[in-house]
DNA sequence: ACAAATTGAATTGTGCGCAATTAATATGGT
DNA sequence: ACCATATTAATTGCGCACAATTCAATTTGT
């Protein structure tokens, strides 16, 4: 009775294990992130310009896309929104006119104190020792690198 | 220059590493399931009804929804969209009219044979070892389990 | 200098996810 | 039998994700 080797049964699937986990993780964050008033893309978002601030870098909508791995179909109307709510502002840069650069309003700076305690609480809510959360996260991020590079079974010759 | 323990760099965060990699795979089957005709969420669901013939049990909207943490809001017009490719049929149980049992047809149950290669072309894709694939699919699901049980963190008290 | 190619963002359209509401059916207590 | 309550799907509305297209601004090649 131990796990079966069926390649198609669901239980077998790292794919539904990390959906399924990074839907039940986005879950968690949804009511810390409903006092900020974000959603958790948002937030996202608002980690890489908190970053930026303090490197004093200027993030475009380019360079936070290439972050997040996000294109410009998800995140111009994210940004729209948070422009409206007061947190950052959007300018086409004179050097440009094409790339559109973000800045945080002092309230979107601000947000960053408020938001300190999230990811804590999310730590405790997971009951997980650092290290294992850790290990998590370097494996995921391996799996991530892999998956972004070009791999040998990709590519069908002409 | 090691990394930095910065609670809300997002480098450090496990939740961003799921969701990246998460996005990463579910783009890798992209294009696999392309041919069948088929979305990441829709294949979900095709496993769980080829699990359910085999074990010769009726699906029902709720029972799906359980399995795969899905809510009618989004699973009925997904289902309709699978009947709509008439890989299934969704009927009203005589016990009960308020459940409807999902059926597949003859196309859906053959479709599982066009299935069987999409998970060993995303393991060769990944290239790492099945040992490491198998642990993190582990790793996900301890986490999972956490997250869905209570934590004592979580309520409040009136 | 000028045509062609490239780049950056916005737009359009489809399909999830999920909260909240609604409607129909079933169940339990009296 | 009657009624309040539970349960099950469906519906509505909003915000992502992502492919494909469009458009303007810029860069490149000659």
């Amino acid at each position: 009775m131990a796990g079966s080797i069926d390649p198609l049964a669901l239980d077998n699937q790292l794919c539904f294990a990390l959906y399924a986990a990074n839907r039940a993780v986005t879950g968690r964050y949804r009511a810390l992130l409903d006092e900020l008033g974000l959603t958790y893309p948002q937030y996202l978002v608002m980690l890489v310009l908190w970053e930026a601030v303090q490197q004093e870098q200027v993030m475009t909508v380019s360079s936070l896309g290439q972050r997040l791995r996000l294109d410009s179909g998800t995140l111009t109307p994210l940004l729209k929104r948070l422009e409206a709510r007061g947190l950052l502002q959007r300018r086409r840069a004179a050097s440009d006119e094409r790339v559109v650069q973000l800045a945080l309003t002092p309230e979107g700076q601000a947000m960053r104190q408020q938001a300190q305690h999230v990811p804590v609480q999310l730590f405790c809510d997971s009951g997980l020792p650092l290290g294992d959360l850790v290990q998590l996260r370097e494996q995921l991020k391996g799996l991530l690198r892999r998956l972004e590079s070009d791999c040998p079974s990709a590519e069908s010759p002409a």
